[in-house]
RNA sequence: CGCGGGGUAGAGCAGCCCGGUAGCUCGUCAGGCUCAUAACCUGAAGGUCGCAGGUUCAAAUCCCGCCCCCGCAA
């Protein structure tokens, strides 16, 4: 079999590794370097210097769906292309042009969490299960039919972060398995029930913004979920100052019961801040709290509680979040 | 040269615009007090104010160059 690789995410560098070790691995087809950085400087995809180090031809196409791009393909003559975490929607004509299949991986348990912020959604929708899912490529975004499926059990503790590295070591044993499928013609090609079909778009900074009038316990999984891309904050109004100031917020979160909460407590309010942490009231019809341990104002690094009010004022009974979405 | 914020005691900050003896909260150490507490009181140690130049009688503060950290953006 030849196997052409098309995949730019780190989520993917197992899987790369992985098929280069069954020496049928023939080129990787990969994101154009991109300026990154503070300073945008120009940068590989680490897969591409993997690929490298290893000797694998690299093609680094500005759009997949060139006509000059689909023909470097099929010089190529790919059996198998296998697609993971490309970052490209992929043209019909790239599709048709592996002899055998052309197969993603997505990191999740299709046909939940379609798209690209699949690892935040099983985590935010609290999800007691994940995994990876192999399927064929199809036009429509993670709905071709299934080819294997590996799952593993979440236990609440998990971040996006974390999760992400678990997922990608997953990958493999799937991938292997359904690339030894199509090879055996041992493919049955399950299609998805559209009816439990969920997507998950990709995500922006300005998603993180945490709504303290959900229940706790859904903050707390977003709190998760966005670590550490894109990350969650709220707003607070500096003693000093009275500006607004963005505050990020790191897990671990610590949950606390409705019981502990005051009378007079509104969502979004500090209940009590010290070098324990920040005690945020939430909503919902169980409304519940929770305590901040790790935060980051502006200009500074990531820093506990205990360091954060040492220089830092945000007194009980400050409400967090932006003034509009204080008026409730 | 993408835009912006920052570097002051072990930690986190104020002071900088408007130059004039280095301040706050916490921690550390010593002593005191209390049945008790992240308790309280008293005292102490701990700083070449990121680095290097310049202006000035005088620079954390104003000017110039560099290093490092952070946010946005990608």
């Amino acid at each position: 079999m030849r196997i052409v690789m098309m995949a730019t995410g780190d989520i993917a560098l197992p899987c790369f590794r992985a098929l280069a070790e069954t020496g049928e691995l023939v080129a990787l087809i990969t994101q154009p370097d991109r300026p990154v950085g503070r300073h945008m400087v120009l940068t590989p995809p680490r897969i591409k210097v993997l690929a490298e180090e290893r000797g694998i031809p690299v093609f680094q196409p500005e759009h997949m769906r060139d006509a000059d791009a689909v023909a470097q393909l099929r010089a190529y003559e790919p059996d198998i292309v296998v697609v993971m975490a490309y970052g490209q929607i992929l043209s019909q004509e790239v599709i048709d042009t592996p002899k055998v299949a052309c197969i993603n991986a997505h990191a999740s348990l299709l046909p939940r969490h379609r798209g690209a912020s699949c690892i935040q959604a099983a985590i935010e929708a609290g999800d007691d299960e994940t995994g990876i899912t192999i399927m064929h490529v199809v036009k429509k975004l993670d709905a071709g039919d299934i080819i294997c499926q590996l799952s593993i059990p979440l236990n609440g503790t998990e971040t996006a972060e974390s999760l992400h590295d678990t997922l990608a070591e997953l990958a493999p044993d799937a991938l292997m398995d359904a690339i030894s499928c199509l090879e055996d013609g041992a493919d049955d090609r399950q299609e998805q029930d559209e009816s439990l079909m969920t997507y998950a778009p990709k995500l922006h900074r300005a998603d993180g913004e945490i709504d303290w009038n959900q229940p706790a316990t859904q903050v707390a999984r977003k709190i998760r979920a966005y670590h550490s891309w894109p990350g969650t904050f709220t707003v607070y109004p500096s003693v000093k100052s009275g500006e607004d100031k963005v505050l990020k917020i790191y897990p671990p979160i610590d949950l606390f019961s409705k019981a502990k909460k005051p009378a007079d407590s509104r969502p979004g309010m500090v209940l009590e801040s010290g070098p324990d942490g920040m005690l945020v009231s939430c909503g919902g019809p169980h409304g519940g709290a929770l305590l901040v341990t790790t935060m980051q104002p502006p200009g500074a690094r990531k820093m506990n509680a205990e360091s954060f009010f040492a220089g830092h004022k945000i007194m009980p009974g400050t409400i967090l979040g932006l003034p509009s979405k204080r008026q409730d």
